[in-house]
DNA sequence: CCCTGATTCGC
DNA sequence: GCGAATCAGG
């Protein structure tokens, strides 16, 4: 097999989306091995990603011991400065952290009082969802130890508008058209006249929307029990 | 051992 | 350009 356009889009999208190159491989099946997406994803320039080896080659081994134990599904790429109001439902496992802001019970002023006394089951306000924010593919951000800090906001528990896609996403979502606040999510093929972006709004932090992170973002199973590849988001069979 | 990505180097 | 072989850290 030959890395075709398509072929390597997917390698792309799964090798940005925190995929490792055996899963990758395995995806694009045929014969394709590990070390053939490794190599390509090299000569395409996707470089910069966390790789066991060479952490370092001089000096500043200092602080910093690694607090990430294991590779686990990488959170976003490159957006910027979250400023993210962390929404109730991140459909992604791996909680990373968060858990340090105590119960810190700020009385609600006005508004609807939350008269709910501490029960067992509910969690009216911001429940510390996890979440995914580790080293990106990229490296990117990570808190010194210095600035101890709830990864993500205390979100608002306001109430959450439906997100209504816009007359001009209704049509279609070009590469023009993306933003830190779109979801990238390809639909169709690059290529294809009708390639289009999903174009709904992000789940904050991520550059795809709640649903096509549930997509891009699978919990990590031990190989073992990878039984049934999961659908194939990338490559595989036309979605739309 | 297993995993990972990086690099090398003959093709 | 390609990818197996090899290297090396976790």
């Amino acid at each position: 097999m030959s890395w075709t356009d398509e072929r390597i889009d997917t390698l792309k999208t799964m090798w940005e989306a925190g995929q490792t190159a055996s899963q990758i491989a395995e995806a694009l099946g045929q014969g394709v091995s590990r070390n053939a997406v490794i190599g390509k994803a090299h000569r395409l320039g996707l470089q910069a990603r966390p790789s066991p080896v060479r952490a370092n080659d001089s000096a500043a081994t200092a602080a910093a011991a690694a607090p990430t134990p294991a590779p686990m599904p990488a959170a976003a790429p490159p957006p910027a400065p979250v400023v993210a109001a962390a929404p109730p439902p991140p459909p992604v496992a791996a909680p990373v952290a968060a858990p340090p802001r105590a119960a810190a019970p700020e009385i609600e002023d006005e508004d609807e009082a939350e008269e709910a006394a501490p029960a067992v089951v509910a969690a009216p306000p911001a429940p510390p969802q996890p979440i995914m924010r580790s080293v990106g593919p990229g490296g990117f951000l990570r808190q010194a130890p210095g600035e101890q800090q709830p990864p993500i906001a205390p979100a608002p528990p306001r109430r959450l508008v439906p997100a209504k896609p816009s007359a001009e996403i209704a049509g279609k979502t070009s590469l023009l058209d993306l933003n830190d606040r779109i979801c990238k999510w390809p639909l169709g093929h690059p290529g294809e006249p009708d390639f289009h972006f999903c174009g709904e709004k992000v789940n904050p932090g991520f550059p795809y929307c709640v649903d096509h992170c549930g997509h891009a973002y699978q919990a990590q199973l031990p190989r073992r029990d990878r039984r049934p590849p999961p659908p194939l988001p990338f490559g595989g069979p036309r979605v739309r």
